[in-house]
DNA sequence: ATATTTATGGATAATTTTGTCTCTAATTCT
DNA sequence: AGAATTAGAGACAAAATTATCCATAAATAT
């Protein structure tokens, strides 16, 4: 459905956001290897969150790193996918019109149309803070090493 | 959602099963042309189809090309994606995760799988002729050229 | 038989996506 | 001020996807 970058960037940033803080900002390091996901991709990954502090902060230097500030992760999980570039996803139509509309529909419209504004309204809903907050409460993964790694 | 390939597999398809049949066959000019794709590309993406008449059947020679045969017609959309090898999309795991489980879930799993069963059963419950047929019936395109080409 | 038509198969090219590396800039610590 | 640490930026490389081209095989028509 999304590319490996916004995969990523997913994993990432909802990652973030329940294990860090202002106060304890983290690498690119732990969060490559937490996620795991190729170290120097990531990096690159981040940058697009970053701009703009648009969903993730960042600084440099001893103690610095990454973190989302209380205000951003309020942003729905729509946030991130449109800091990758990549929200024309939830928009596009199944069978690769150019462009899905009620006036010139491709065949699968009438039934995906429906499906896709559950998926649309699941992104604009969720929060990156309910998303983290479910890590917190439940079993559940940002990655799947050997055993499973849980955070 | 689908990759280029499986998107003209999906339109080349539905625009066969409607528009042609044993006895008229078509060319992989006019399908090209009537679905909006890459020629060459799109033959390519025909073998893919036509291989064990799995999904779509050819013949050479003059008076040749494609269709597709009414038992064929009957084939869930999934037959396309599965002769793209595209099936695994709709198991994936929206945010990446090698494995999509309940057993190590992502954040966003409890939600998005209740989404994704439908989409499952879109494909699965859609048939071919079903979808062509809808063609027939209404205003239903499978290309949107300069002022929007029906068929 | 020969020419014509049409898909097939293989090689190759172009583009996009994914991934790496290195040097630089900012920040902190001593 | 100088050393250490961390992200940023840019060039570069590898891999996958998308796309083109051409020679070949099969079928038909003459
Ligand atoms: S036109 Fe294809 S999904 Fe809307
Ligand atoms: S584990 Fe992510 S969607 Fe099921």
């Amino acid at each position: 459905m999304f590319s490996k970058a916004t995969e990523y960037a997913l994993r990432a940033t909802i990652y973030i956001a329940q294990k860090g803080s202002e106060e304890n900002k983290l690498g690119i390091n732990e969060i490559a290897e937490a996620i795991g996901s190729p170290r120097s991709f990531t990096a690159k990954i981040m940058q697009l969150l970053t701009r703009d502090h648009r969903v993730v902060s960042a600084v440099r230097g001893p103690n610095g790193g990454f973190y989302i500030s209380e205000k951003s992760k309020n942003l729905p999980v729509r946030a991130i996918l449109e800091a990758m570039g990549e929200e024309h996803v939830l928009d596009k139509c199944v069978m690769g019109l150019k462009l899905c509309s009620e006036k010139q529909p491709c065949p699968m419209h009438s039934k995906y149309k429906i499906i896709r504004k559950q998926l649309i309204k699941l992104f604009v809903v969720k929060t990156i803070r309910q998303l983290s907050s479910e890590i917190k409460d439940g079993v559940v993964f940002i990655h799947q090493g050997k055993k499973g790694k849980k955070i």
